[in-house]
DNA sequence: GTCTATACCAGGATAGAC
DNA sequence: GTCTATCCTGGTATAGAC
């Protein structure tokens, strides 16, 4: 049984991540210094220790509500009524997932950290298959409506498609990201053009 | 005027520099430790120190040699005559920059640290540059020769859709690296049936 | 639970001999 | 140029008081 109300052990590890998120973003996971979150959130090692067994616990409470929070932004655009065509859908759900995320920055590093981390890597890996599901489930329920097709069909289809999109997805955040002379406008439309719509 | 002969420090970077290459592999930037790498390499701190001027170092020169190696392999394809379609490029072409690279890890890893260290930013972002050139070249012949567009229209058309193709490239390697479950064949031909052939 | 002060250590970089 | 031994900083995590 907690000594606290579980409310407000939670509200301390959010607020605690929210501002551990500020410094990976200017710093990185690695350069960030415990200092630094200290100082960030205003709460105390104590304090922090209190809420968080490690360093690398931080970093996984971070990783883990990074794209939670916003993600039905981005999903509205998904289970619209009339249902878009691919092409002109993608635009709009990585816009919304971009202000869910904000700077691309952190996924990123995420992603380079996966690499090496087996609990950021399953972190990072249960996104990508969230977001995949997502587009697959769209993408079988247009298949389906658009030519006809079995439920069966449309899902081999959409199951072979969605990890394009999530691809295309990805660059475009990665460039974004790293790439200061970035023309992001113009990929999304280029993406546009090559898709069904 | 150097001490020894030019030749010879350089071939000490590359070596050193590939064994630094393999622990960067196994345990990342920034869990590798010198003495992995001393371990690694078989030379001693000094002789490594010799060489580079720090750890950091070391890093950029990996980064600066991950792709310049083999490059050409992936080239090659996008010179062939007769000039094959952008739907059957893309799956050689990133096949044969697998071979070059390796594992894409390492270049995974490259991404996340670019975000936060700026030198390792201008290495990263060079070598994207390289590869959108390379398929903007590609491209702008390809649309030339097939719909007869004037160079300047050939070459706005392959200026937009060469980073879609680095996107797309970019997505495969990364799902590569993380995804335990990523079916690489079926990306690469998905692909290809969205693209002109 | 939270504070300050600090123990403790990993690991990058150097010193000095060869 | 290279070796071994070692210095020393930066940084995580804890101790003990409140």
């Amino acid at each position: 049984m907690p000594k606290v109300s579980d409310e407000y052990r939670q509200a301390k590890r959010r607020e605690i991540a929210r501002a551990a998120l500020r410094v990976f973003e200017r710093k990185g996971f690695h350069a960030a210094s415990m200092a630094d979150i200290i100082h960030e959130s205003g709460a105390s090692a104590g304090a922090i220790y209190g809420s968080f067994k490690s360093k690398n616990e931080i970093v996984l409470e971070v990783a883990n509500t990074l794209v939670d929070e916003k993600i039905a932004d981005a999903q509205a655009f998904l289970t619209l009524d009339p249902m878009p065509a691919p092409g002109e859908i993608v635009g709009p759900f990585l816009r919304g997932m971009l202000r869910g995320v904000g700077k691309p920055d952190v996924l990123v590093q995420l992603w380079g950290e996966a690499v090496t981390d087996d609990d950021v890597r399953v972190i990072t890996v249960k996104i990508m298959h969230r977001i995949t599901g997502m587009y697959e489930d769209y993408l079988a329920a247009w298949h389906a409506e658009q030519h006809g097709l079995s439920p069966a069909d449309a899902a081999a289809i959409a199951h072979r498609q969605a990890p394009l999109f999530v691809g295309a997805s990805q660059g475009y955040l990665l460039q974004l990201a790293l790439r200061s002379d970035f023309d992001d406008e113009a990929y999304l439309t280029g993406l546009a053009e090559f898709l069904p719509r």
